[in-house]
DNA sequence: CGGTTAGTTCAATTGATAATGAACAAATCT
DNA sequence: AGATTTGTTCATTATCAATTGAACTAACCG
């Protein structure tokens, strides 16, 4: 079953879609939510299969996801056992998700590479005046403010 | 004309490559940025070519883009015609173009979307208490609050 | 000038990632 | 119980962007 989309929910689809690909998500995953996001009513799985007219397979995959996010709540339907959800509206969790699991983990991995790469650096003579250990000390500055900055703009975000 | 990394490139390399692919960017512009950041002397392309065991095409790509970033300056070396290069070892030079040619536009073009999308829903009867509208104009008020955020983080990240 | 070197461009190839769809498991009917 | 519906998994396929490499232009050289 393929019905149509209104003029709201192809715009909603395409903000959601354009939205969660700045975040590296696969576009599925921003259909899927656009969807949701200006659904009046829960949906089962197979709504939206109909709806966007992706796989099955694609649709389980990325419900798993946003439920993972806590970007769609589980809602029991009275009479019917399929599992429906609805959207949670606060997009914020989309994107603390994306800092958690994706930037903080990297900026870490990173931090350690740029320990390495100073003590790799410094191992020479008068490290002083070693510029090559001057811009790393001036990159690992702005590596650890970047990582500061981070909880400053998830709290910003979410209220 | 390949000639072994050592260790300081290497992992300079992985540290830009996996700093770029965060803002979307290509691979090889992580790599070729990551080998200018911890080099002593300026380079020209086939330098670069050879070190990372890239196509011409890739090089002169990617050292295109880090030019029109500001991310590797050209220097003139005393006779020598080829185009020789350093880095800029300001990084935020890279982010800052992320934000302005990537996620400014974006913004700018989802506000548009946002906007048509409750007018869309705006058209029913007693919009004050239409659900889909009260949810909009809060999706509205959080991504005004992003795209205010974005100049905050430049200035933050700059200095 | 013709020969060489430096660098660009872009069509074709490759590679990485997402989507498909069929096989499967599990729950719910009659 | 068997039949049907619901949902998952994962190997295959499709898609899309990055890289290659060959053809090209332009600048320098002898």
């Amino acid at each position: 079953m393929v019905s149509r989309l209104s003029a709201l929910e192809e715009e909603s689809i395409d903000y959601f879609v354009s939205f969660v690909q700045i975040l590296g998500l696969p576009k599925s995953i921003g259909q899927i939510y656009g969807l949701f996001f200006v659904s009046s009513d829960p949906m089962a799985m197979d709504h939206v299969v109909g709806r966007l007219d992706i796989s099955k397979g694609c649709a389980s995959q990325g419900l798993a996801t946003l439920k993972g996010f806590g970007a769609i709540i589980p809602v029991h339907m009275e009479g019917d056992r399929r599992e429906h959800f609805e959207a949670d509206f606060e997009v914020s969790k989309i994107v603390a998700h994306f800092f958690e699991e994706t930037l903080e983990p990297r900026m870490a991995h990173g931090e350690e590479r740029l320990n390495r790469m100073i003590s790799i650096s410094e191992n020479g003579e008068n490290p002083g005046e070693n510029p090559i250990v001057t811009r790393l000390n001036a990159l690992k500055k702005w590596q650890t403010r970047g990582k500061e900055t981070i909880p400053l703009i998830k709290e910003f975000l979410k209220a």
